[in-house]
DNA sequence: TAGCGTTTACTTTTT
DNA sequence: GTAAACGCTA
């Protein structure tokens, strides 16, 4: 195949319906392996993608292919890891082929699960209007049900609530054992057995009497309805004929098992991954899937991509270095027809401070050579990594978008209000009516725990806050008073409704806040947000189930994204890619993490991690790490880069050592803590 | 028992 | 630097 010749698409009008005879030349678009995946017969097939393989172009292609064959787009379904990566699919399948795209169902495992349950739910006992809980307000209940067991002993050291969420969460979706994953991950915690299958008990009594479902939930109701429900078993796998799964080294077992029963009728599952990019172990996820894919589906195709389109030679050798020494994994090997290129920058830093500078500095002369900042990216292993390197952005004037780290959403004043429209919406919620009364002057634990159990047994909830006398009476009639007037007028828009929350609660934020005009701000984005949505219902779920990342600061600046350049954590630059990429605090201790020294297997996750970091680089990929930096968790001096680059021939690198103008020795000058 | 000041033990990645 | 648990006071 030559690649000098460039194939150029005549679109279909979405009119112009010629059946059977196909509309596109697939063969000329795409390469021999990525033809075969995409022009695959019915029956189960498993595309082993490289990094930069055309992966995401192979879905496009299988979605328009299907469609063009005569399929009938609402049959199909594609599960991907964002809604945003999903709508991104269909956008670019419907330049393909139409707006017959836009019937294709597509989106999270999660949002999914979500829509299925609210439509099919009700014979394993799940209301349409269950409130979904993100990941605090299922830790805010898991504390609530534990202080009602009487189980915050204090002798003992109990996990904290965050722990605990995390064990259950772990049981769910590996589909093990409490016990198990006790026993195996948590065995420090093993004197505290009972109790916390006791706990866990209560808490999923809890959500279930409060029509509650944490994000685990979504998956193992979603599982039980497609078990234990065989007509709705038999409708949702009849609907969704053609399945394809995107990322799916990052399933876990209970996702997996779900795709199986959707598909247990017609086996018409294409599932898409790399071994090699599974970073979210820690969620569940186990690359165990892939290798296992055959097994659970017999008969199943393998493709396998290896012609890498992104980057250069010098940055995949790199790459294939860095994975080669992996433990376990499908053997694949990246080529790339991109030969020439700069090396790979190994740049040694002072201090953080001179990190952040050399990064910025290195950016403006690429924007002098032409590089734009929209094809700029930074990526780090968490996301405080970048705080320093964000301050001096700022100072030089430099527009960024922030990705990863905490959500606007998860703040405290923003779930505050959230928390009033949700018990408008579910007056069986007792996380959200926990904290909307919590806020009322003069309620405490014990008067909310009170109120909390009469208010769910009574039908006029807000007569009960009403009758309240004492030092909380008044702060309650208020709180009686807007709550009513929300529930009383059903055809309240979304944002009038938070508009009348707001009114309410302001004067308990600044009360609560000494920055409340920044967090106003916040609420004032809210709002926003709100005026998409003519239903309360939707709009509580779409944003737990997907979060807007950024801050207030991000919203006011112009919505030019391809003036800004993108800070990220690794995980949430999963999929993406960049002209120019600096991956910083490549020191060892924080990257591979302390936290991963102790199982092997975790290091052989920040392993992928890395590989995932460095595979997102087209052209220009800089690794920086500041030397002589104090760790105060460990009391450890860290000195040494990454030790994933020990086996790395320096022949692969651009070595730089930085010196500061006017040959200042004294690096202390410019340390963080002198601004 | 609500509310606030003090002590102590952690501190990643996300649907 | 922060969140949760503890302990004191009105």
């Amino acid at each position: 195949m030559n690649r000098n010749i460039t194939p150029y698409i005549l679109k279909r009008t979405a009119d112009d319906t010629t059946p059977r005879k196909l509309s596109i030349d697939y063969a000329a678009a795409l390469n021999p392996q990525q033809l075969a995946a995409v022009t695959a017969g019915d029956g189960p097939s498993l595309v082993i993608a490289g990094a930069g393989s055309g992966k995401t172009r192979t879905l496009v292609y299988r979605v328009a292919y299907l469609i063009d064959s005569g399929i009938d787009p609402s049959h199909i379904l594609l599960l991907t890891f964002t809604r945003k990566s999903a709508q991104e699919m269909l956008d670019r399948a419907g330049e393909l082929i139409g707006s017959r795209s836009e019937r294709v169902c597509g989106g999270t495992f999660h949002s999914v699960a979500n829509m299925l349950l609210r439509r099919y739910g009700r014979t394993i006992g799940v209301e349409p209007g269950f409130t979904i809980l993100d990941r605090g307000d299922a830790e805010d209940l898991i504390a609530l049900v534990r202080s009602q067991l009487g189980l915050n002993e204090k002798d003992k050291r109990f996990p904290r609530k965050g722990t605990i969420a995390e064990i259950f969460s772990k049981a769910e979706n590996t589909l093990r054992s409490l016990d198990d994953i006790l026993l195996e991950e948590f065995s420090h915690f093993a004197d505290h057995l009972d109790a916390l299958g006791q706990l866990q008990r209560g808490y999923q009594a809890a959500k279930r009497q409060r029509q509650l479902a944490d994000y685990d939930d979504l998956l193992v109701l979603l599982r039980r309805l497609l078990t234990e429900d065989p007509h709705a078993q038999e409708s949702i796998s009849s609907l969704y004929r053609y399945i394809l799964v995107d990322e799916y080294q990052d399933t876990n077992r209970l996702q997996a098992d779900v795709i199986r029963k959707l598909a247990s009728t017609h086996q018409n599952v294409t599932v898409v991954g790399d071994d090699s990019q599974s970073i979210y172990a820690f969620r569940g996820a186990t690359f165990k899937n892939i290798m296992e894919f055959p097994a659970l589906f017999p008969g199943a195709t393998i493709y396998k991509l290896e012609e890498n389109y992104r980057s250069t030679q010098p940055i995949l050798n790199l790459a294939n270095c860095i994975i080669e020494e992996a433990a376990e994994k499908y053997s694949k090997r990246l080529f790339t027809r991109k030969l020439d290129g700069p090396l790979p920058t190994l740049a040694e830093a002072a201090g953080e401070n001179a990190q952040s500078r050399f990064v910025a500095q290195k950016i403006l002369e690429l924007r002098e050579e032409g590089v734009p900042l929209g094809e700029v990216a930074v990526l780090f292993r968490s996301s405080f990594h970048s705080f320093d390197l964000e301050i001096e952005l700022s100072r030089r004037g430099l527009p960024f978008v922030k990705r990863g780290g905490v959500k606007f959403i998860e703040t405290a004043h923003v779930k505050d209000l959230l928390a009033h429209l949700r018990v408008v919406a579910n007056p069986l919620d007792a996380v959200s009516w926990h904290r909307v009364l919590m806020l009322v002057e003069g309620v405490g634990p014990k008067k909310a725990q009170d109120l909390l159990a009469s208010l769910v047994k009574s039908d006029a909830p807000y007569r009960v806050l009403r009758d309240v006398g004492g030092r909380s009476g008044q702060g309650l009639k208020n709180l009686a008073h807007t709550l009513e007037s929300l529930a009383g007028s059903a055809d309240l828009g979304t944002a009038e409704q938070v508009n009348h929350i707001y009114e309410y609660y302001l004067p308990i934020l600044k009360e609560q806040y000494d920055d409340y005009p920044k967090r106003t701000r916040d609420l004032d984005h809210l709002h926003t947000i709100a005026e998409g949505y003519a239903e309360v219902g939707q709009f509580l779920a779409d944003l737990a189930l997907e979060p807007p990342d950024g801050s207030a600061v991000d919203v006011e600046a112009p919505d030019r994204d391809d003036e800004r350049m993108v800070l990220s954590t690794i995980h949430s630059a999963k999929g993406l890619e960049w002209q120019c990429v600096f991956v910083i605090w490549i020191v060892d201790g924080k990257f591979p993490s302390l936290y991963s020294f102790v199982a092997d297997e975790d290091l052989e996750e920040e392993r992928r991690l890395f590989y995932v970091a460095v595979t997102r680089a087209k052209r220009h990929l800089y690794l920086t790490y500041p030397i002589n930096v104090f760790d105060k968790s460990s009391g450890m001096l860290l000195s040494k880069p990454t030790r994933f680059l020990d086996h790395v021939s320096p022949a692969m690198f651009e070595q730089l050592a930085l010196i500061e103008e006017g040959g200042h020795s004294d690096w202390r000058r410019y340390r963080d803590d002198s601004y």
